[in-house]
This record gives C-alpha cells, structure tokens and sequence, in this order.
DNA sequence: ATACCATGAACAG
DNA sequence: TGTTCCTGGTATC
C-alpha cells in the first residue's frame, strides 16, 4: 500500500475526519502508551504529508511522528463507539464519529519541530508538495553514477517513490533501471520527475496506482490485455504493452522489473 | 501449523 | 551487502 500517494491521501481523508476535535488517543497493543498519554484528549489541529512521513500535530503543541514502512496499515471504522480491537493497533485515534487504528508502523513516536524539520531536511523534493523543486532532482540524477533503478528508490533523491512507482516511471520513459543516473539527458530526467509527478497525484485521486495512459486504456496493444490492468511491468509476467516476458531481478534487496524490449539499456551514440 | 511474501528503511561492518 | 524490525494475507504442508 504505502508510496507517497497512499501517505498523501492518508492525511486528506484522516484530516478531515478527525481535525479539529479532540481526540481519544490509546495504545491497545501497548507500544505507544507513553505517547498517546500526551495527546490523549486534545484537538488535532491538522495532519501533514511529506514524502512518506506523517506528522500529526496537536494544540498542546505535542507532534506525533508515523512512518508506515512496508507492513504499516490503517484501518478506518466510521462508528461513534470503537468497535473491538483487531490485531496489533499500535494507535487508536477516536472520535463521535470515526475511530482509526494504526497497526505496523516502522515509526509511531513523540516527535519535536526538530525531529521533523531534520527529516524534511534530509528527504529530496516531494512531487506531491506544490513548490517542490524539481532542479533538486535533476542535480542529484545527474551528478550520479547510481543505477537509476537504485536512486528513484532514495528518499533523498526524491521523496514518495517506491517499488512500484519506480518500476512504472521508468517503464512509460523507456529507461533501464541499470543505467548510471549520469547517463540520462537532462530531458530523460525532467520527463521521469513529470511522469512521476503525475503519477503520485493519480495515485492520490484513485487511492490506488494505475499507471496506464490513455493511449494504453483506449487501444490496448498486447495479448495479455484484460480490463482492470493496472500496471504495465511491475508483478507482471508479460509487458502489457508488448508481451515480452518481464525481466525481473534483486537490486539491494528490492525486486525490480523491466520490460527488455521498451526500455532501451543505453541511448545508441552515448554510455 | 508453518512458510513465505510484501508498495520500507535504519543500522552494522 | 547483509540483518533487523514492523504485521497480516496467502500459499503450502
């Protein structure tokens, strides 16, 4: 579940359930007792996404930091009295009308402005943030000799992207997820920070990724084709494009996928 | 009942 | 590069 959009939409919908009224904070598994004590009946002033990352800020001035790592999940229940707990919820945030579970979070802490502002700091332009900047993007790809599979996987490269994403930009841009981050053209990289962009704020309005373009949904051009497709490489056996057998393989301890007939490994006439 | 897997990232060495 | 942590769904015995 959790890429940048998931983390965005997250802070939409919770924030309007549960932003500007006093909340019933707990720890049924028990982990974040200490922490839930201290916001445990204050208003929640607002929720704020960056990157991954979740803040939760208080009108006692407390700040709850969340990070959903790779097992994090909420879980919403729109009823006025809690329903029984389910699992290992790590917070329980409950209002009149809604009561919403936290269960895996590689992050659930006490945090400062501090803590926040230094992470903000190290994380790389968020496309989901309006000034994001994307020169920041282009300068790090540029001046690396990283497999580009490798950095759009680096939150301090650009913030938000994960497996999934990375696979799909790179597939609608033709890239080889090998290539040096060096050897793009400056073009190659501002049309993945486009593509990416685009992509996380689809992934917002659907609450899901579905990264295939019009041109792909309107004539699909492959065998393998069947309505609710939502990928072109990543899981996929065969490209939904053309029906090559989907490369697949570990790069740092993350399974990568590339179709080796659209993503070309090198521009001819460049390294 | 057990094994394995996943859209993540910190840390050790 | 490898290990560790987090949870729950699905596959496999």
């Amino acid at each position: 579940m959790p890429e940048g959009h998931t983390i965005h939409r997250i802070a939409r919908d919770h924030g309007r359930l549960l932003a500007g009224t006093a909340l019933a904070v707990s720890s049924p598994q028990g982990r974040f007792e200490a922490g839930a004590e201290r916001v445990d009946g204050h208003v929640l002033d607002r929720i704020e996404a960056y990157g991954k990352h979740l803040w939760y800020w208080f009108d006692n001035s407390e700040l709850i930091h969340v990070h959903l790592g790779l097992f994090g999940k909420y879980r919403v229940a729109r009823t006025s009295t809690p329903p029984e707990v389910r699992g290992a919820v790590r917070m329980r945030m409950s209002n009149a009308v809604v009561t919403v579970d936290l269960a895996g979070p590689t992050a659930c802490e006490l945090a400062t402005p501090e803590d926040r502002a230094s992470i903000v700091a190290r994380l790389g332009p968020d496309p989901l943030q309006r000034d994001a900047d994307p020169q920041r993007f282009v300068a790090r790809v540029s001046r690396s000799k990283a497999p580009i599979g490798l950095l759009l996987m680096d939150q301090s490269v650009v913030a938000g992207v994960g497996n999934v994403f990375r696979a799909e930009a790179l597939f609608v841009n033709g890239i080889d997820p090998e290539r040096p981050g060096r050897s793009l053209t400056v073009d190659e990289i501002g049309a993945l920070w486009s593509t990416i962009t685009a992509m996380l704020r689809q992934g917002v309005k659907d609450n899901r990724i579905i990264t295939l373009e019009r041109a792909d949904l309107d004539r699909p051009r492959s065998r393998s084709f069947k309505r609710g497709e939502s990928t072109y490489v990543y899981k996929r056996r065969d490209c939904l494009r053309c029906d090559s057998p989907i490369r697949w393989w570990d790069m740092s301890g993350r399974t990568c996928y590339a179709c080796p007939t659209c993503q070309t490994p090198v521009i001819i006439g460049r390294g």
